[in-house]
DNA sequence: CTCCGGATTCGT
DNA sequence: CGAATCCGGAGT
């Protein structure tokens, strides 16, 4: 049974320590909360993509175990965040069982409670969330930072599989359909 | 130490 | 299509 915080249901441990597709998958309609000087910044994950671990030549674990992907390695239900281009900041959240150094980065959210300006693409959804590197290694079972249910009721949603974005370098990996959306959302970076 | 390139975004 | 802008990782 999820805890509650501020009536959001936030996620288990477990959730996040099983299959990274399953909770790629599943984390699309669940809300990304942040609380920041008091106030909450909500955000619905409307696009994921799955970086499965030290075989995936995408993923950044697939580098080695180095002061950088540190936090990939370690166990499930923690935020890996990024500097990318020395500009952008990307979140993923850590998922399977510890040492198995895979993650989910979130590419885009819906805006919620509190969220300014675009969120359709990982630099941006981190900005509008107000997340950065000070958050690498940060538990999402907190109560300031963490994934929550969906809210009961809410409509169900397509999955649709795509290639993931930007990892060209991968070879065959850059062809897996490892980059889920929710179909139609117009907040989806690239449909 | 230097060098290279990146799970991106924006402006031309 | 190229610049922005910084740092991790690799090579010397």
């Amino acid at each position: 049974m999820p805890s509650a915080t501020a009536n959001f249901e936030k996620l288990a441990r477990e959730f996040y320590a099983r299959d990274t597709i399953d909770v790629a998958i599943e984390l699309l309609g669940k809300k990304l909360v942040h609380q920041i000087d008091g106030r909450f910044l909500v955000g619905n994950i409307v696009e994921v993509e799955a970086y499965l671990g030290p075989h995936d030549r995408a993923a950044h674990s697939s580098k080695g175990r180095t002061a950088r992907t540190e936090v990939m390695f370690g166990p499930p239900g923690h935020a890996y965040v990024y500097l990318i281009y020395g500009i952008h900041n990307c979140m993923n959240v850590v998922t399977g069982p510890e040492g198995h150094a895979s993650a989910v980065l979130l590419r885009a959210i819906s805006p919620g409670k509190g969220v300014v300006g675009r969120t359709q693409g990982p630099g941006l959804l981190t900005r509008a969330m107000h997340i950065d590197r000070t958050l690498n290694g940060a538990d999402l079972l907190s109560d300031t930072f963490f994934i929550a249910r969906e809210d009961p009721g809410t409509a169900p949603h397509r999955v649709v599989r795509r290639p993931r974005i930007g990892v060209d370098y991968a070879g065959a990996w850059s062809r897996r359909l490892l980059r889920f959306y929710i179909r139609g959302n117009p907040y989806v970076s690239k449909p």
